[in-house]
RNA sequence: CGGGGCGUGGCGCAGCUUGGUAGCGCGGGUGCUUUGGGAGCACUAGGUCGCAGGUUCGAAUCCUGUCGCCCCGACCA
């Protein structure tokens, strides 16, 4: 390709719509237009590296067995509804883009595709001969993402590798869930990232075991908690650690402890010399569903732990599995009483002393009048359906909390705390959930001379062990050996394509522009006519043009009639491996070789240039993963 | 959605506080000179100052509304 019929623009200055270095850069060396917020355009050059990376992925799924498949992305809102994610993925904050066709049929746009391929796999699969299958497609993406950002890094429209697979048994499903990983680590080699694997929480998607991988970067959006001894890596979502030692209280009978305006732990802690460890804290929240259930929420966690929202949300949905799924968990305090339009007084609950054993009677329905509805200026209601209160807490306890002998926590009455409160003096236990948030320092449970260290990450990739939770929901069976029908194991593995390519600069880049790897760079050499004022050099560029061309190198030839330090520049800025200057040397047959990574630069004999190439190709080439037999 | 910020030639910005007929750098075009790390000189094209109202003799500037974009939080490949 010639550079002067590329369409390249480069910019000087970078563009103010980018924050991170990554974005910047495939601004910058014109690989991508915003188009607007979170989708973008992929320009020739983004084209060519998706595509690279695209065939990289193909290549390794189709290696261990995997087979490629295309599905639509215009898809039925039934179907969703069956699957019972309809209403999360549409209402409040859900991320799919949904509309009504001409026949007022609703429809979605597929952000995953768990309901088609199950629905698919219905009517496909009929016998355990003929699993365990896994198919994939490289395609685009829609998710209305509640913030768009960075780019490629976090777009509504984006490009994703998503498999499925099918199997008879966990056992099954597991050895595939292993070969994911497998292929997963050599797709990430081969495009030449450092990743990381980390334990994840499974989120919106589903079902038991999750591993990420993250690409290790600054301006990665997700925090790893990970060992030294790179035993354990987890998300920060997903972490667990050994809390600290709980400093112990003193053996005084439990009593009550006048504590006016001590409403925070630490304002506790300081006025009586506590420790926060010795603290109950308790948080009120609410948690609601898609059929408009409210449910209440106590969460006891020792004091100097922080709650972890994810494993919370995974609680309540894990008791209280049928009401449409969990759409959202906020604090319970007044505003959320007139956003949710709950028609409940909280003025019964004395916040800020709460103690676990809070009474449900404190839940108080307000009268009529008290509810306010329809305020000029208030914010129009959210909830869909009308919302249900209900009226007993869901009392749960981090660990931490339930393992204190003796400990300090709201009397439930204003300015009071109990001192020296045990378990026992609270009536019934709330569930044991780990709830708390691992931090960097804590001790690894694999080994507590381990402590966490915090890094950032971009997800790149994430596998799933669903289960049989869409095959159940959508009736996809097969028959067992023993002639019984079943419900199908399933496993799902995505990749997200586009994001890995910026991914890739945001850790292949330096100072004058990107570095890609050889393996995903649009091109492999670029070679540079220093004049074109000069024939020699005219005359020997395209003569090189032409014979790496021929050799089934991909070259681009920059021929434009700039100069030689404005290409150099864009050679630099747009990242290509190898840079073959043809220039003074011309006249006797020199050229220099100069590597994009490192610019270490070497003089060779033009006609020496295609066999070197060729070999230092070669060598940063892995070797093609053999194909499955 | 809550909080913060920004919309001025293609790009990056100034001007706005204190209203007076729009400017700088880069980029584009033409010519000459230059020619191995984003050249110099000259000429030139290009802007209803996001949009809609309002105040005013007069609005990029003040007021109201609205749309768009970016950043911080909840979601995720």
């Amino acid at each position: 390709m010639r550079v002067s019929r590329l369409m390249l623009v480069t910019l000087r200055d970078d563009p103010a719509e980018a924050e991170i270095v990554s974005h910047k850069l495939l601004l910058r060396a014109g690989y991508t237009r915003r188009i607007s917020s979170g989708i973008y355009a992929y320009l020739p050059l983004l084209w060519r590296v998706l595509q690279k990376i695209s065939q990289i992925v193909r290549e390794e799924m189709n290696a261990t067995g995997a087979l490629e498949v295309l599905l639509p992305q215009l898809q039925p809102a039934d179907l969703w509804e069956r699957s019972g994610r309809w209403a999360g993925y549409t209402a409040g904050e859900g991320i799919m883009f949904h509309l009504t066709d001409r026949q007022g049929r609703e429809q979605g746009l597929g952000p995953t595709h768990e309901e088609v391929i199950t629905a698919l796999a219905a009517d496909l699969i009929r016998s355990y001969r003929q699993l365990p299958v896994n198919l994939y497609q490289i395609q685009t993406k829609f998710r209305d993402e509640i913030r768009p950002r960075f780019g490629l890094m976090r777009g509504r429209e984006f490009i994703m590798k998503d498999a499925y697979s099918f199997h008879a048994d966990e056992a099954s499903l597991r050895q595939t869930y292993a070969e994911m990983d497998g292929a997963y680590r050599r797709i990430f080699a081969r495009c030449g990232l450092r990743t990381v694997a980390v334990e994840a929480d499974s989120g919106a998607i589903g079902g038991s075991a999750s591993q990420e991988f993250m690409v290790t970067a600054e301006a990665g959006e997700d925090l790893v908690l990970a060992s030294a001894d790179a035993r354990y890596a987890a998300n920060q979502e997903r972490a667990v650690s050994l809390a600290s030692e709980a400093v112990p209280l003193g053996p005084d009978p439990c009593q009550q402890l006048a504590t006016p305006g001590q409403t925070s732990i630490e304002a506790l802690a300081a006025a009586h010399g506590f420790d926060p460890s010795q603290i109950v804290k308790v948080l009120l929240l609410a948690a609601r569903f898609a059929d408009g259930t409210v449910q209440p929420v106590l969460v006891s966690l020792r004091g100097d732990q922080q709650l972890n929202e994810v494993k919370l949300a995974n609680a309540i949905t894990a008791v209280l599995a049928d009401h449409g799924g969990l759409l959202e968990v906020a604090p319970l305090d007044g505003a959320l009483v007139q956003s949710w339009k709950l028609g409940v007084s909280l003025d019964a609950i004395p916040f800020g002393y709460l103690g676990p054993n809070l009474d449900d009677a404190t839940l108080k329905i307000a009268t009529l009048t008290n509810v306010q509805v329809g305020i000029s200026g208030a914010p129009s209601p959210k909830p869909e359906v009308t919302p249900r209160l209900k009226r007993q807490f869901l009392r749960l306890a981090d660990p931490t909390a339930l393992e204190l002998q003796r400990f300090v926590c709201g009397a439930n009455k204003k300015d009071s705390h109990r001192v020296g409160a045990s378990w026992a003096d609270l009536g019934p236990l709330p569930q044991t959930v780990d709830l708390r948030a691992a931090q960097p320092g804590d001790r690894c449970l694999h080994d507590p001379s381990q402590q966490l260290e915090a890094t950032r990450g971009i997800e790149v990739g994430h596998i799933f062990q669903l289960g049989r939770k869409y095959s159940q929901a959508l009736e996809a069976t097969f028959t067992n050996e023993a002639g019984q029908e079943e419900a199908l194991w399933m496993g799902c593995y995505g990749i997200g394509v586009s994001r890995l390519a910026q991914a890739a600069v945001e850790q292949n880049h330096d100072a004058n522009g990107i570095c890609w790897p050889l393996a995903i760079a649009p091109f492999a050499v670029i070679v540079v006519i220093a004049s074109l004022n000069e024939p020699l050099q005219v005359e020997l560029a395209e003569r090189l043009y032409g014979e790496l061309q021929a050799a089934g190198v991909e070259v681009l030839l920059d021929d434009r009639d700039e100069r030689a330090g404005v290409k150099f520049k864009d050679a630099d800025l747009i990242g290509i491996p190898f840079r073959v200057v043809v220039g003074r040397g011309a006249a006797s047959g020199q050229i220099e070789l100069v590597s994009r990574l490192g610019g270490e630069r070497q003089d060779l004999a033009a006609d020496d240039l295609l066999p070197h190439l060729m070999q230092r190709i070669a060598a940063e080439s892995p070797v093609t993963t053999p194909a499955h037999p």
